[in-house]
DNA sequence: CGTAACCCTGACGCATGCGTTAGGGTGAGG
DNA sequence: CCTCACCCTAACGCATGCGTCAGGGTTACG
């Protein structure tokens, strides 16, 4: 019927430590208590935990998760409540976005480097030692170097 | 002709504190020193912060930027480096498309929160309290509210 | 030569998000 | 009644990536 601490642990990838800690900065309330002061949570912990989890992906530290959910139990009114939140997510929005072009753009830059080092398994002679790279002539379809190569090879 | 650490600093973002901890490190070195033991950098040195910068934002921490920096000193051949840099740089777009995808469907629930949302401004009675909100009937194009929605109410 | 703006080394401080240990109770099956 | 797996509270520990003094030189400019 309920879950205990370690039933919700399992259920959603945190440790026992983790709920506990979740608990004890208030984003989280066990239901009731058993006769030996077992906590036992319902399923609503469950998408509590979930949610938590998501805003902390959101780049959400435990404080601010703490804020948050301070200010919408504080907040009588529903409608206040809702438009906090929005203002919340929509902030987040944007700034997912950003990463995600962030994270894009790196990706690419990891293509760009890869296929730059495919060639030096290929075109380049084993026995060059590292050093040599820099004046490396053997890759003619990108003369200059991704700087994630460029950037290994660096010792100044 | 040379940049001084607050040069570099400046140039690439970082504080003049967090240069001197990538040097300690081992990740950075100066070219030279002044008769006064100022650092002296070259532009190379602009590469490599911005080759450190990348790498932390692909997840590196920086002791595994020390550890891949004294492997690709220590790898005699540059086919071995390359090697190395690659199976790195491999692992490390697949966690970044994973991190794209996972991103990309947190955008996507931000989204539906936000248009979910946004009807409690213009549905909602205003003086409603918090936690009649999932007893809510005005959501009439989503009835079960989405997990960034629901996470906000539960208060078990 | 003065002085403002930098730079040096060394070392302790700090916020985050749990991990871990200690010492002890609880609950369900056999 | 035993026992084993689980739970309790309290509290210290830890890795990361710098921030921030402290106490003292160095440079460039005028």
């Amino acid at each position: 019927m309920f879950l205990q601490v370690g039933d919700l642990a399992k259920a959603t990838g945190k440790t026992v430590r983790a709920i506990h800690l979740y608990e004890e900065l208030g984003l989280l309330r066990a239901h009731e208590r058993s006769k030996g002061r077992y906590r036992l949570f319902t399923e609503e912990a469950l998408v509590r935990v979930r949610w938590i989890a998501k805003l902390q992906n959101l780049g959400l530290s435990l404080s601010e998760i703490q804020e948050l959910v301070r200010e919408q139990e504080a907040s009588g009114s529903a409608v206040f409540a809702a438009t906090r939140l929005r203002e919340l997510y929509r902030a987040k929005l944007e700034a997912t976005r950003r990463k995600i072009a962030e994270l894009r753009a790196l990706e690419a830059e990891l293509e760009e480097s890869l296929s730059f080092l495919s060639a030096c398994n290929t075109a380049c002679e084993p026995a060059l030692p590292v050093h040599s790279c820099p004046t490396c002539e053997r890759h003619p379809e990108r003369p200059n170097a991704p700087e994630l190569v460029v950037g290994a090879h660096v010792s100044s």
